[in-house]
DNA sequence: ATATTTGCCTAACGAACGTTAGTTTGTGAG
DNA sequence: CTCACAAACTAACGTTCGTTAGGCAAATAT
C-alpha cells in the first residue's frame, strides 16, 4: 500500500463514519479529497474494496492481540484485562475505522461477508475461551459462557459511540473501568 | 394508524432490518409486500416517514419506562432493574424495529434528527439518575455516571445483535443476568 | 343509487448512483 | 532527453434511486 493510498484510505474513513458506508456516496468521498469521483478508481478497484479493506484491517488488529493474550498469559484476570485493554487500544487509536468496522460490516457481500464473519466468530471465540479460563481457575462464577463473551464485547464495542479523542479519559483509563466493572461481574466473591 | 399501515410498516422494518435503512430500497420493500413501489405512497409519505415512525415509536416505548421507574421505585437496585428489564423487554419484543432504532437512526435528517437525539439523551439521562439514586443511598460505589450509563445502556443494546426470538433465553432471563452483572459491578462490597 | 374514499395500479420523472474508457499531467530514472 | 509510471483528469455509460401524477376498481358512506 503506497503513502498515497494510505492517505486517501484515511481520509475515505472519515468520511464513511459520519453518514455510514450505505449513505456515503463515492462523490462524498471525492469531494472530501478534492478530487474527481473517477480518480479514487485509480487506487481502490470498488466502493466496497475501500470496506473491505477497513473491515478486515481492523478484524485482523484485533485478532493478533487476543491470539497473543491466549498465548502468553497464564492468569485469567490478566488475560481477561489484557484483551479488554488491547481491544480498547485498537478501537480508540483507530476509532474512524472502528466505527466501520462495527456498524457496516454487514454491507459486505459475497465471500467477504462470509469470511468477515468467520473471523468474527473466531474473535468471539477468543473471549469465550478466556471466560472458560477463568472458570476452570476457579476464580470467575459458573455463567453462561457465550452470553458473558457478548456483553464483554458489547460494551467494550460500544466505546465507539461515545469516545472522543480528546475527552478526559485515556483510552487505558477506559480499559481499567471496563474490566474493573466487568470483572466485578464475573469474579466470585471471595474477597 | 389503520390496520393495513401497521402491516405494511411491520414488513417495511422486517425488510429494513436486513441490510440497514440506507442499503434498502424502496423497491426491496414493496416487493416483500408484493406491490409496487409507488403504492407504498398511499401510506407514507417518504422513505424517512418510515424510519422516522419506527425510532420514535421506540423511543417513546422505552421513555415511557424510565418515567415511570424514575417516579414510582424507591429503591435504587430495584430500579434499575426494573429499567433494565423493560429495556430489555421493549427491545426483544420488538426485535425488527429495535435493531432499525439502534443501528440507523442516524440516517435521519433535519428536525428529526435533532429530536431524536434530544430524547436519546433524556433516555441516558434517567439512567444516569438511577445511578446517582444509587450513590445517594450509599450502595453504589461512587463513579463516573456518565460512564456507567453508557456503559450500561451499550450491553443491553447489544442485545438486538444476537438475541433471538426461539433462543433458549427468555426476555427476563436476559434482563436479570444482566442486571446481576451489571449490579455486581456498581455495588459496594458490603456483602 | 350515488358519491366519496381507500388502496393499489401504470408510467415516468429527474437525480444520483457506482463504474469504465481513454487522456493528460507531473515526476523520477536511465 | 526520453521513457515509464503514477495519479489525476474529462466524459459518459447504464442502472437504480426516491418520488409524483393520474387513473381505476372495490369498498364504504350518504
Amino acid at each position: 500500500m503506497t503513502e498515497r493510498k494510505r492517505e486517501i484510505l484515511a481520509a475515505s474513513q472519515n468520511v464513511l463514519k459520519e453518514k455510514g458506508y450505505a449513505a456515503t456516496s463515492v462523490r462524498d468521498i471525492a469531494k472530501a479529497l478534492s478530487m474527481e469521483p473517477a480518480s479514487l478508481y485509480s487506487h481502490f478497484k470498488s466502493k466496497e474494496d475501500i470496506l473491505k479493506i477497513t473491515c478486515f484491517d481492523m478484524a485482523d488488529k484485533l485478532e493478533i492481540g487476543i491470539a497473543e493474550v491466549n498465548d502468553i498469559y497464564f492468569n485469567a484476570e490478566e488475560k481477561l484485562r489484557t484483551a479488554i485493554n488491547l481491544h480498547v487500544k485498537v478501537l480508540t487509536q483507530n476509532l474512524n475505522s472502528a466505527m466501520i468496522f462495527i456498524r457496516d460490516w454487514r454491507n459486505l457481500t459475497g465471500k467477504s461477508l462470509d469470511h468477515f464473519i468467520l473471523k468474527r466468530n473466531a474473535y468471539e471465540a477468543g473471549f469465550r475461551e478466556i471466560v472458560q479460563t477463568g472458570i476452570n481457575e476457579g476464580i470467575f462464577n459458573e455463567t453462561d459462557k457465550k452470553f458473558a463473551a457478548l456483553t464483554i464485547l458489547s460494551s467494550v464495542n460500544w466505546i465507539v459511540e461515545w469516545y472522543k479523542e480528546d475527552g478526559s479519559l485515556s483510552y487505558e483509563q477506559i480499559a481499567t473501568k471496563l474490566s474493573d466493572f466487568i470483572l466485578s461481574g464475573l469474579k466470585k466473591d471471595t474477597v
